[in-house]
DNA sequence: GTGGATCCTAAGTT
DNA sequence: AAACTTAGGATCC
């Protein structure tokens, strides 16, 4: 679903076939949602200058980083904290079934900041949100309120925008990355959970531990403009297991 | 082999 | 720097 539509999205060999009916405005507005005009091939290229992303790139390659929507990028990364993949779903899932705008075929859109800013701490917490729920509502009232102008974020200088986030409760290193990356075109920016730290230790560092801030900093200062990319690189290397890494 | 109790874990932040 | 909600997976009867 993109823009309250659903549109089929399927993966072929080397490319991506959409259905679905819509102006071309629209098909347009969701080829950059899935970042289809990312010049992959000079990304990777300059990328393969690293003698270990040559190594994983031969598994990885393809892969792009989709402009999300911001609001419900943040959101979802900030119940994603100390949580797992398959509760992240049922919370989401909740929140849209709850505070969403029904489509009529089942479906119910994200929820907006202003339905979630008004939300009752206890129907939260029935979204399985548990502590996270005081930390939904107060990022849903900033943006709501316009205190905190998203969209906004994506034209400043990364070290702004990133100070903007992070001023927000339940928004922290790890999320606040996640979500200049992942939404606001801050190719810069470098998640670091456990899986990046442990990969980066074990293929750059010799093994040797250091902190996600130092990670992030050595990241940036290594790839530059392009550190998100070589993050999700190394990342779904990672989590697919086909580097072999030794756990941490 | 199945079912349930129990323990442990998890896309970090405060 | 210890504590945090809680569903799901792992382990063990």
């Amino acid at each position: 679903m993109f823009r309250h539509r659903v549109w089929m999205v399927q993966q072929e060999a080397r490319s991506l076939r959409i259905a679905g009916d819509g102006p071309p405005a629209a098909f347009d507005a969701l080829r950059r949602h899935l970042a289809l005009d990312a010049p992959l091939r000079r990304i990777e290229d300059d990328l393969a200058a690293d003698r270990v992303l040559r190594r994983v790139l031969l598994r990885t390659s393809g892969i792009a980083i989709m402009r999300q929507d911001p609001w419900e990028c943040l959101i979802s990364y900030v119940i994603s904290a100390f949580n797992n993949i398959p509760k992240i779903r049922l919370t989401v899932d909740c929140l849209s079934r709850r505070f969403g705008v029904p489509l009529g075929d089942g479906q119910f859109t994200f929820p907006s900041p202003e339905r979630l800013a008004e939300a009752r701490r206890s129907t939260l917490r029935a979204c399985i949100l548990g502590y996270r729920a005081p930390y939904v509502r107060e990022v849903a009232r900033a943006v709501a309120t316009g205190a905190l102008e998203l969209e906004r974020l994506r034209g400043l200088p990364y070290e702004e925008a990133r100070e903007a986030l992070l001023a927000l409760p339940g928004v922290g290193e790890k999320v606040a990355e996640c979500v200049l990356l992942f939404a606001l075109e801050h190719g810069e920016a470098f998640p670091v959970d456990v899986w990046i730290r442990r990969t980066v230790q074990t293929l750059y560092l010799r093994g040797r531990r250091a902190t996600p801030r130092v990670i992030r900093e050595w990241a940036r200062d290594r790839f530059g403009p392009l550190a998100g990319y070589a993050n999700q690189h190394l990342f779904l290397a990672a989590r697919t297991g086909v580097l072999r890494l030794t756990p941490a």
